[in-house]
DNA sequence: ACCAATGCTACACTTAACGAAGCACGGACA
DNA sequence: TGTCCGTGCTTCGTTAAGTGTAGCATTGGT
């Protein structure tokens, strides 16, 4: 572990990396692709997936992941993950492991 | 037709992944989990690694990680990943790595 | 022709993030 | 004892991002 941190400590954070933890910390960015892991969904399907998320962002999001080559447009279908959309619901999927053990907010003193 | 094929195959999105998620859409959140990787930092230490964020959102952020059991503070030493933070680390991680095959922004016609 | 579904766009509003300034505290040195 | 520096923040006015309702344009079905 340590050896791991030791090996680490040089390493700088490359330009795709901060692209990607940069595009992730837009809202909605990675709920979108995570509720088209079931399949292909189209404009008003993604929207209530995502629990009515305003049409304005949604249209933004998908936009940037069209450019990231993330999703595709596919006409009279909707959207759907790219292979390398395919790959970072993988991603994905080890958050939501990670996620089970998270303590949910209790909100105390939590402004 | 298309819609009740989707309803069939839609999984739910558990409550844990939603936070997960909704926390991730937040600017700097995986950002200063992805600085920490390489051991504490103290404040302003993580301040100039994540590019000058500003100072307020840092320390909200901060905040919000020490809630979730990502991170914790240690006197005189600044902040570090929790034993939660550090598999946190692992899928960002593997974010690193399917971020390599990512075609950075080539900006044209894009708003 | 009509109607419903769909993919958006517009816009007024609210919230989040920015960034410069600076305060309070602790430790080092005089 | 004083005064300096580093550090962890806090404040606050400004700007950017996200929200939510309304509605427009197109398409396909009846």
């Amino acid at each position: 572990m340590a050896q791991r941190i030791q090996n680490l400590r040089r390493a700088s954070t490359s330009e795709q990396m901060c692209e990607a933890l940069d595009f992730s910390g837009r809202r909605w960015a990675l709920r979108i692709v995570w509720e088209l892991r079931v399949g292909p969904l189209n404009f008003r399907a993604l929207q209530s997936a995502c629990g009515n998320i305003s049409p304005s962002v949604l249209q933004r999001r998908l936009h940037e992941l069209g450019r990231l080559g993330v999703i595709e447009k596919i006409p009279g279908l909707g959207y759907r993950l790219s292979a390398s959309g395919e790959k970072l619901f993988l991603v994905l999927a080890q958050l939501d492991k990670w996620s089970d053990g998270l303590r949910l907010a209790p909100s105390t003193s939590d402004k």
